[in-house]
DNA sequence: GCAAGAGGAGTTTTT
DNA sequence: CTCCTCTTGC
């Protein structure tokens, strides 16, 4: 059977492309993965590139391992000498090889998201510096955001006096960074752009060799990924690019749709191939998405279409309250796998923002129906695990001094914030690390520190020749760190999870290939690391699942934003309000979108409604709440834009679809007559019905500047009382009761 | 050195 | 409301 069968004509086309740049414009389920894999196979195959001659980068690890997974399916070739993997993954993987050229030491450290905060927040005590005034986050988003634009300190215009401080900042930590060896992940990407544009033997070296680049999620790349892309390829250079513009929906986090256009540009690109045949959903749900999504302005454009039959109606359902849309999901769950059979796994329930997860997580655990949510904590930041990390580091690199803080009196060892104090003043004096402070203290705190630095050093010597989960399982132990849980009544879970570490280094040193006799701290002579160095470079770059444990056949909860590249049969899209999904944030805002022009940044909030519901295989459910706990208020909202964007002979209304929401200031009574909803309580808010309010709180008006809103809230009295309404995208307003004009609607 | 309590903030997130 | 961080007090 060949590679080339099962294709479309255009995904074929786009396999087959002779070598020059090209853009593929992949709609959502499409088989863009399939394209991918299928041509780096096909280029193999046909003997015009070896595999040491493809470079294939994604954004996420999972991303990065499903390619290659699927690659070795169909090749029988060794793909060690392939680049696939994440921009960070890639980068690292060449910062390792030149660390010398690229000023790093050969055991530089990964800081992560944490980690950075906490090295930006030791720098303020040094320095003296007011978090208030100079908020740690502030500053992480500012120097991550210089870096995404190739900026060092140098570089940065400051207009203000708080910018330059934030340019002082940004280059004291960098001098703090590069004295303790560590890079954050947005130095991986520059420190390599970097390099390959200093060093033109290496440059040339890497353009040679990558004859063929792809990146997945093209419209996901920022303005440094773009330019590292074009830097290592090169004059000669020859990109496939596949991306949906439509799918681009981490602009608030730096990604540059305009990367698209810039591309067909910059690479000369005479083939765009769109592929729209969808493969993963009914007819309904892609027709849906398409006008949906039509309503945005900054497009390439492209439509999906289906073989497959229209499928159900999308259900639509207006709830009371957040709690009563939480019941009509339980039910629907319930009748979905009792009497479709259908399995939980293949359900998932979205929303726009995590806080929203509580009142379903809570409707879901009473029913007594298993789920599983999606963004907690993953493995390697769980506290234990990244004080584990910090020992093995400091065996790695001692100037780590993120790690040294992180351990040095953990288990506590009698060692003080007042010693840790005084040597920092030394190692500040003298420019060095905590640990290589530690002979010059004196007096008291000098032994304590002296029995830590000799701890670190006995393990060292200790371990050497030792296998990684030998090595790991030496420093947990040893360290002292599996005793102080095992101590505490409620580290159960703790002691689980380092046994688990240790675990993780063994299945990792097999999948690297790092046999038992490997000692952990002996350079691979292929790969140019030690299996230690390499495990850390893992444990940061790639943090491990973030789902609560929870048994198999689980309902799956998650944001729209998670939920991207995945697929269920049926999905739930729910909080579908003005205000929440589109968020309120994004309502009457404009972003750059980085080519000069600006666009409504509700476009972006547009694209994730198109995202989640094109997750949807078979059924769909669209789902609201007159009313719903925020922030410890009760808020009420108008029915999402986006709903009313929908083509309404795809939609089945389940509860009758009004002018808009809370058209009728409608109590109890009126609920019952509603299906499904009396029982899920909700709308006490509706029965009070004082005479000095002649819209009750909840009821929808008109207003003949500001349009329709809901009435939120009353103030004052007589004369003076003021009626509070959220008008939706015009805001919300005070106005006085006596004097505006309002109808109702 | 640790536990309780005040205080503040509160989209989306991968590496 | 609820979670997280930082401070205060024993």
């Amino acid at each position: 059977m060949s590679l080339l069968d099962n294709l479309n004509p255009e995904q074929l086309a786009a396999v087959t492309l002779p070598r020059e740049s090209a853009l593929i414009l992949a709609g959502a389920g499409s088989g863009k993965t399939k394209v991918l894999t299928a041509r780096i196979a096909w280029l193999i195959q046909t003997g015009q590139v070896g595999p040491g001659g493809v470079l294939a980068v994604t954004f996420t690890n999972k991303a990065a391992k499903e390619m290659l997974h699927r690659i070795s399916s169909m090749l029988p070739i060794n793909t060690r000498s392939m680049w696939v993997g994440t921009f960070h993954g890639l980068c690292n993987r060449m910062l390792r090889a030149h660390w010398r050229e690229a000023g790093l030491p050969q055991a530089f450290q990964i800081l992560d998201m944490q980690d950075q905060l906490s090295a930006i927040k030791r720098m303020y005590k040094v320095l003296n510096i007011d978090a208030e005034k100079f908020q740690p986050k502030q500053l992480a988003y500012f120097i991550g955001s210089a870096k995404e634009q190739g900026l060092r300190p140098k570089d940065v215009d400051a207009f203000d006096e708080y910018h330059r401080m934030m340019v002082r900042l940004y280059e004291a930590y960098e001098a703090q960074c590069q004295r303790e060896g560590v890079v954050d992940f947005a130095e991986l990407l520059l420190r390599s752009f970097e390099l390959l544009g200093a060093n033109a033997a290496l440059r040339e070296h890497y353009q040679q060799r990558f004859r063929y680049i792809l990146v997945d999620e093209f419209q996901d790349t920022n303005t440094l990924q773009y330019q590292w892309l074009k830097r290592l390829s090169g004059p000669q250079g020859c990109i496939f690019a596949v991306g949906d513009d439509d799918q681009s929906i981490y602009a608030f986090r730096g990604a540059r749709v305009a990367n698209m256009s810039q591309f067909e540009r910059d690479f000369d690109v005479q083939n765009r191939i769109k592929l729209e045949q969808n493969y993963r959903s009914v007819g309904n749900v892609l027709k849906a998405a398409n006008v949906l999504i039509a309503n945005n302005k900054a497009r390439l454009g492209k439509d999906l279409w289906t073989d497959a039959g229209e499928g159900e109606p999308i259900r639509v359902y207006e709830a009371i309250s957040d709690q009563d849309e939480a019941g009509f999901i339980i039910d629907r769950i319930k009748k979905l796998t009792t009497e479709e059979g259908m399995s939980r796994s293949d359900i998932a329930i979205l929303y726009r923002s995590n806080a929203q997860s509580r009142v379903v997580e809570q409707a879901l655990f009473n029913a007594g129906i298993p789920y599983r949510v999606y963004g907690g904590l993953r493995f390697f930041e769980r506290a234990e695990i990244k004080h584990a990390l910090a020992y093995l580091r400091l065996l790695d690199n001692a100037d780590d001094d993120n790690s040294f803080s992180r351990v040095v009196n953990f288990p506590t060892r009698g060692i003080g914030a007042r010693s840790i104090e005084q040597l920092q003043d030394l190692a500040t004096q003298q420019g060095i690390s905590l640990y290589r402070a530690i002979p010059l203290m004196d007096g008291r705190a000098q032994a304590s520190l002296q029995k830590f630095a000799q701890l670190i050093e006995r393990l060292r010597f200790e371990t050497r020749g030792l296998g990684l989960a030998e090595l790991v399982d030496k420093v947990v132990v040893e360290s002292g760190l599996l005793q102080h849980f095992e101590a505490d009544k409620d580290g159960e879970d703790r002691v689980e999870n380092l046994k688990e570490l240790v675990n993780a280094a063994a299945s990792f040193a097999v999948a690297e290939g790092y046999f038992q006799d490997t000692a952990a701290t002996e350079m691979d002579a292929e790969k140019l690391i030690t299996p230690l160095a390499d495990f850390l470079s893992h444990a940061s770059l790639e943090a491990g699942d973030n789902a609560a444990a929870a048994g198999e056949q689980a309902v799956q909860l998650m944001t729209a934003h998670a939920a991207k590249g995945l697929e269920f049969h049926c999905v739930f899209v729910t909080g579908l309000e003005e205000g929440l999904f589109p968020h309120e944030n994004s309502v009457g805002n404009t972003i750059e979108a980085g080519d000069g022009t600006s666009v409504e940044a509700v476009e972006e909030e547009r694209r994730l409604m198109y995202v989640a519901i094109t997750r949807a295989r078979e059924q769909l459910f669209l789902s609201y709440a007159q009313q719903r706990m925020l922030h410890g208020q009760i808020r009420y909202h108008l029915r999402s834009r986006f709903l009313d964007e929908l083509p309404e002979d795809v939609l089945k209304w389940l509860t009758p679809k009004r002018a808009h929401i809370a058209s009728s200031g409608w109590d109890a009574l009126d609920a019952k007559s509603w299906n499904n909803t009396a029982s899920f309580g909700g709308g006490k808010a509706y029965t009070q019905k004082a005479a000095n309010r002649p819209y009750p709180i909840g009821t929808g008006v008109e207003h003949a500047k500001f349009g329709q809103g809901v009435v939120v809230a009353y103030e004052g009295e007589g004369d003076d009382q003021r009626i509070q309404i959220n008008f939706g995208r015009q805001g919300m307003k005070w106005l006085m009761l006596s004097l505006a004009k309002l109808s109702r609607v």
